[in-house]
DNA sequence: CATTAATAAGTAAATGCTCACTCAACAGCA
DNA sequence: TGCTGTTGAGTGAGCATTTACTTATTAATG
């Protein structure tokens, strides 16, 4: 875990710097802002502490950088547009819903930042959460409209319902990831096909 | 917030100790273990920063001390026994979804205080998350498969199903108190028929 | 291609501040 | 008067941040 300095490994700004940003998410997305010290990022990322105020000028920006990067990464696999486009309302949930678990279950540590930020009310909090949940959310709102236009599903509140399908998955990776209690018979595909065809039946004409 | 003292208000140990716990109540659910002071609990308690450590042997006791005191409390209207001996499901479902609803939006630090303590990683966390979310959910599992068995509803998994009803709310509580976005069109209750009826009709046979 | 001046990368050790926690003294009550 | 709830002034530890300094890399010059 711990980059241990094998004798002066002198770096340039952009690498030492990721490099630092690495391992402060892992410990932020593991303690929170309050719970991480300045130390323990020096610590994880092999560095003196001095070093890191070389490249953030404090440990709130170090912080902002951190949650700004993940504002910025693309939600892949979370709009399928194809899907959408020829209206297979089975490929479009599944689609959404899979990669949400794959993507939660490769790396936990951005739902735990995620969350701690918006405890914690970090400034940038309500941007993360826009980017990068309601985002899909509206977009699969903005689908079920238009199927619901088109007749294929019956009329409810587009919002409400991909909320409510959003919900089922969320509850799942949280209690899996954040609250680390066991959770489920079903393995996740199944789990999948379930949601999908709890919410399809239950849109259905 | 601050009970300021009125000169020397000499309480018995159980008042002075209730009046700390709901004070550090407040300061916890708002900014996590980690981010509150014994400082801030003794300002907002009204009291002499000592005077907590009569009471408590440590900062962490304290915090203890609050979470077991939200874990004996009861979970009421969510598992509607009642309604559920009758076998009416949009009773069943109806209640517990507008008895949650109502509970976190009177008082959202409880919502709060429980995401804080998983993340932070409490002790009790585990034994918090069992007491009150969990039992609901297998309140309704056993419900819903109950319901499966007399062949009113169609058959699935029956635990998958109940956490999928139970994230339709939970999304949308967390939304509305702990992210603090803009969340739904619709009114309460009627969200709440909303879900009822996406959910009762998706496990219609 | 040396030599060296300039700069960038790095650190250990301080700095001042805040934290959880303690304790001697005091004030209200039986 | 003795008991106890209460205070406010401590205390050392640990925190984010700064400083003063060392060492590696690069660039310019003869």
């Amino acid at each position: 875990m711990t980059a241990v300095a094998a004798r002066r490994p002198r770096l340039p700004t952009a690498e030492r710097r990721e490099q630092i940003v690495v391992a402060a998410m892992r410990c932020f997305a593991e303690r929170g802002f309050e719970g991480t010290t300045t130390r323990m990022v020096a610590r994880a990322a092999g560095v003196s502490e001095g070093l890191i105020f070389r490249h953030f000028p404090t440990k709130r920006s170090l912080y902002r950088a951190i949650i700004a990067r993940r504002i910025a990464e693309a939600p892949a696999g979370m709009m399928p547009a194809e899907a959408a486009a020829r209206g297979d309302d089975r490929a479009v949930l599944s689609s959404i819903a899979s990669s949400l678990v794959a993507r939660v279950s490769r790396d936990p540590s951005f739902m735990r930042l995620l969350f701690f930020s918006a405890l914690e009310g970090a400034p940038l909090s309500r941007m993360f959460y826009q980017a990068r949940v309601r985002r899909v959310r509206s977009f699969l709102a903005s689908y079920l409209e238009r199927r619901m236009d088109e007749g294929a599903l019956r009329k409810v509140d587009s919002t409400a319902a991909a909320g409510a399908f959003m919900g089922m998955i969320a509850n799942y990776v949280q209690q899996k990831h954040l609250f680390r209690v066991p959770v489920a018979r079903l393995a996740p595909d199944e789990l999948v096909r379930t949601w999908v065809d709890l919410f399809l039946k239950g849109l259905s004409r």
